[in-house]
DNA sequence: ATAGGGTTAG
């Protein structure tokens, strides 16, 4: 008989003569190589037109990826039912080949021989969503519409998930509202929808109303709520959607470990997220690289995180380029060089590693930080592509060298490149010029990147070039910088400090007074701020005002302190 | 009697 392997099938080559045995068969069968088989078998045999098995062919071609088999059998078909379309519409959506899905539904649509039926919808509607593709999923929508699959629950699974990931809540609202009976994807999609949009609060109120609807959530809504939770930092839903899960037997979920992971890391209890990792499951790359990159963010547990790495190798655990790169990032943070190395020539030697922008990024910004610029420089000649963050992080690098020439020869080759820079490369410029007291060319920096580019001034911007100015005594200039950008950004404390120390060093006792006063105004709790300002007061001579600051200072009772003192006296 | 909707780390 036929049931059994592809070398059986070979023998027993001569007696495929019935369409009903190469379809069992095909049943039978996942193999490549048997469907290429018993397809070029069937042909010769004469059953090439046999619809039946030109549909199962095709979505056995469909399963294995094989996009463009697939279609060449579909173009070759003398009869197409809705099934041939519609496994050829959903083969090209399965394999990401979502234009091909949208196109060929519009063909089938146009030349109108069958209508589209549920599946096709679901389908269709799917790569809609994949493709943003707002205008032709509502056409779509105004067909489903019109014909008798309105109600079914995956088609309109599909039209919600369309909605919500144009962002038009709305709409979901509506289509929500008016669905009469409800599945767990319905409700999933929906709970997802509003965690993607930032809207934890609404997504933890659906999961209410959907427990009282009698619903069992499972990995998916668990993994949404998840995401909700992080996203309002509360830590005490993820402890609770923990338990719940439990409980309801995903425990040993891997894909729901690893959100979890990702949840504790992200909402700051390291404590939990390695409890989590230490458990019964097997090491998984994605739950270490989350709680790397948690340890990472937390200078107290780098060597936390390198012991992880060092128990990855010894257990040969799968690595790949993320988890490389956010160790090198670790060695960028607390520049060592030496630790560095070493990741970069594992990363060579293994086999699992791809060189990736991401990852070369991350050597570039590593050897850069540390000093070795002729590395970064290697590191960022060998790319192929290279995006903003390759030219920043050499930029910064030269910046922080001290080379602001170079710095700036590379901005303008990457501008000649196409490459549009962002806030952080001109920050990187900026404080290269401010550490080296080159002010015009910092000033005419900061002008280029608001009105040529138009990129907003964040407050590290404003506190770097501020700096600049006052360092250089342009005091006027930068005080009229800070009040032109009132009301958009506030500055730190330590910036004003760092105006009020230029204006009493270049003598101006009018902005010193501004100064002085700001910084009271800001942290009246600290005794210096009233020193400063009487000493102000003093300066000029008002020394009315200086004691009644210093009276000031008095009753707010804050300066209950011993005088300070310093050995530099 | 072959097709369909909801995920993830830099």
């Amino acid at each position: 008989m036929l049931a059994a392997s592809g070398e059986n099938l070979v023998v027993l080559k001569p007696y495929l003569l019935d369409p009903s045995l190469y379809l069992k068969a095909l049943k039978l069968c996942s193999y490549e190589k048997l469907v290429l088989l018993i397809h070029g078998n069937s042909v010769t045999n004469g059953f090439g037109s046999n619809l039946e098995l030109n549909n199962r062919l095709m979505n056995l071609y469909a399963k294995l990826g094989d996009v463009k088999h697939a279609r060449k059998l579909f173009d070759r078909m003398p009869k197409r039912d809705v099934c041939s379309w519609t496994i050829m519409i959903s083969g090209y959506s399965h394999s990401g080949c979502h234009r091909n899905a949208l196109l060929l539904f519009k063909q089938m649509h146009r030349e109108d021989v069958v209508r589209a039926n549920k599946c096709t919808y679901g389908s269709v509607l799917k790569s809609c969503k994949e493709l943003r593709c707002l205008k032709e999923g509502m056409q779509i929508h105004g067909c489903v519409e019109k014909g008798k699959f309105v109600g079914n629950l995956v088609v309109r699974s599909a039209l919600l998930g369309l909605y919500a990931k144009c962002g038009k809540m709305d709409d979901v609202c509506l289509l929500f509202d008016s669905m009469k009976q409800r599945d767990l994807v319905s409700w999933n999609v929906m709970i997802d929808g509003y965690s993607s949009k930032s809207c934890a609060d609404t997504s933890f109120r659906l999961f209410q109303s959907m427990l009282a609807e009698g619903k069992k959530p499972d990995c998916y809504t668990f993994g949404s709520l998840l995401r909700a939770s992080v996203e309002v930092k509360r830590l005490e839903m993820v402890s609770a959607l923990h338990g719940f899960a439990i409980k309801l037997g995903f425990g040993r979920t891997i894909t729901l470990i690893r959100s979890l992971i990702d949840a504790y890391v992200k909402c700051g209890s390291l404590a939990n997220a390695r409890k989590l990792y230490q458990g019964p499951m097997k090491r998984d790359l994605i739950s270490c690289t989350a709680l790397i990159t948690g340890f990472a963010q937390q200078t107290v547990f780098t060597s936390d995180a390198f012991d992880i790495f060092k128990e990855m190798i010894l257990m040969e655990t799968k690595m790949d380029e993320v988890i490389v790169s956010s160790m090198l990032k670790i060695c960028t943070n607390i520049s060592s060089l030496t630790i560095g190395r070493q990741i970069h020539g594992f990363a060579l030697k293994s086999s699992q590693i791809s060189f990736d922008v991401a990852l070369r990024n991350s050597l570039i910004d590593m050897y850069a930080k540390s000093g070795e610029i002729d590395n970064a420089v290697l590191a960022f000649e060998e790319m192929g592509e290279k995006d903003v963050r390759s030219w920043t992080s050499l930029i910064a690098g030269y910046g922080k060298h001290g080379d602001v020439e170079k710095a700036i020869d590379l901005y303008n080759k990457m501008e000649h490149e196409g490459i549009k820079p962002n806030d952080i490369t001109f920050l990187s410029l900026l404080s290269a010029c401010s550490h080296t007291g080159q002010t015009e060319i910092g000033w005419k920096i900061f002008n280029t990147m608001i009105n040529k580019h138009g990129i907003k001034a964040r407050e590290e911007h404003l506190s770097c070039i501020v700096d600049m100015l006052s360092r250089g005594g342009y005091l006027e200039e930068a005080y009229e910088l800070i009040t032109s950008q009132m009301g958009l950004i506030s500055l730190s404390s330590s910036t004003w400090g760092a105006f009020l120390d230029a204006c009493r060093r270049h003598g101006n006792v009018q902005l010193s007074e501004v100064a002085a006063a700001q910084l009271l105004s800001m942290e009246p709790k600290k005794p210096v701020n009233y020193i400063n300002l009487a000493s102000v007061y003093a300066a000029t001579g008002a020394w009315d005002n200086a004691l009644k600051t210093r009276k000031l200072m008095k009753e707010s009772g804050s300066c209950n302190k011993v005088p300070g003192y310093s050995f530099m006296y």
